[in-house]
DNA sequence: TAGATTGTTAATCGATTAACAATC
DNA sequence: TAGATTGTTAATCGATTAACAATC
């Protein structure tokens, strides 16, 4: 599932060079992973080939779409309008996978009314005023560890079912909604691994 | 490996209050996962645990840190002052993990010379001046997609070997450097699918 | 002793890899 | 026909889960 942003991202790349078709082989070398796993990957959207031609490439894109759930569009909030929650709005391949940002809350009166990559800073404060009844779908929260708990029940409060968490901290909720962590520091382990790993030629480290 | 952060940063939090043991089911509660999957990954650092009363939690934070590589501090260069950069450089967490920016640089004449976060911004233009024959181990890319490429050529050139990836792209490089890649909207497309899965009731997505 | 906790061994499950068949 | 490519089936591997033993 996690590679799936990775094709999408290079498919419209090749669709707006004007490649109509692509094969799972180049895929895969792009992406330096086997071609099988490509080919696996391609079957789970549930999409049909052409032999000895590959996939046709706006098909493959719709398929894409399809399987992650990204062929409607997802509204969210970001909360926490630093340097992390300005990069996450700057970043402008979540078009592409129909992430749109709807609002953005910040608790400091020196960020509230800026805007930032298009988008107005609002103040969390009037959160509920704001969503008026009407959720966004994702809350994403850019804030400090500290405030991440409360910034979590506040979206809740406000009807917000989905949390993507950036801050470092597991968040306490109610079982009906659903958490996705981003740890940043996660890769990093990953990486000190296999530097370990090569500098020691031992082979100890898994993801 | 990608949960020995957060059971590091847990740890530290615990070792700030003073507590002196940790359980395995105490971070498996936190952390939402099953005392099982906490208690297999403390084992595969090797470190024994003493009955009845958990684990030490000081012991447990050395153990981790050898295990994942981050005993010996691990210098950085840092590529990309923009906001992503910025908010990478004021991660405070990566202190704990023993990761040292030591340089930051930028090609954007308006960045260069600022200090972020305590970083001087440095021209990348001067990289090898400045590496002078002692690179650093990682270096981290926060640049446009459009310039990954090159600005990895650069690093490989400088005598970086593994290099940590945050934009959207696969980088080509000499099978002795090992990329890390950080693919941001992958925590988009796991959240996006399990809300597709509990929205249509069925349970067809996986990571 | 009873209870809490680690430690170990086996079972399950899913993802990855491999091998080969099908077909344009 | 030969070659390129998808599609399918089986084998492997590792992580997760389960069950239970050990012991302070």
């Amino acid at each position: 599932m996690r590679r799936m942003p990775t094709y999408l991202h290079r498919l419209l790349c090749l669709q707006q060079e004007g490649q109509l078709y692509v094969s799972s082989a180049e895929l895969a070398s792009y992406m330096n992973i086997d071609l099988i796993v490509a080919r696996k990957d391609i079957a789970m959207t549930g999409l049909a080939g052409h032999k000895r031609y590959g996939y046709k490439v706006a098909e493959l894109i719709e398929a894409i779409r399809c399987y992650v759930g990204w062929n409607n569009g997802t509204s969210a909030a970001l909360v926490g309008a630093g340097a992390l929650g300005s990069a996450l709005l700057g970043y402008s391949d979540f078009g592409a996978y129909n992430l749109c940002f709807e609002y953005v809350f910040d608790a400091d009166p020196a960020k509230v009314g800026k805007v930032i990559h298009g988008h107005e800073v609002l103040d969390i404060a009037d959160m509920p005023a704001v969503f008026g009844g009407e959720a966004p779908k994702i809350g994403v929260i850019c804030v400090s560890n500290q405030a991440a708990q409360q910034v979590a029940d506040s979206l809740i409060a406000g009807g917000v079912k989905y949390l993507w968490n950036f801050a470092n901290v597991c968040l306490n909720v109610p079982s009906d909604v659903i958490v996705q962590r981003e740890v940043i520091a996660g890769g990093f382990a990953v990486l000190a691994a296999k530097i370990k790993s090569v500098e020691t030629g031992q082979e100890t480290a898994e993801e």
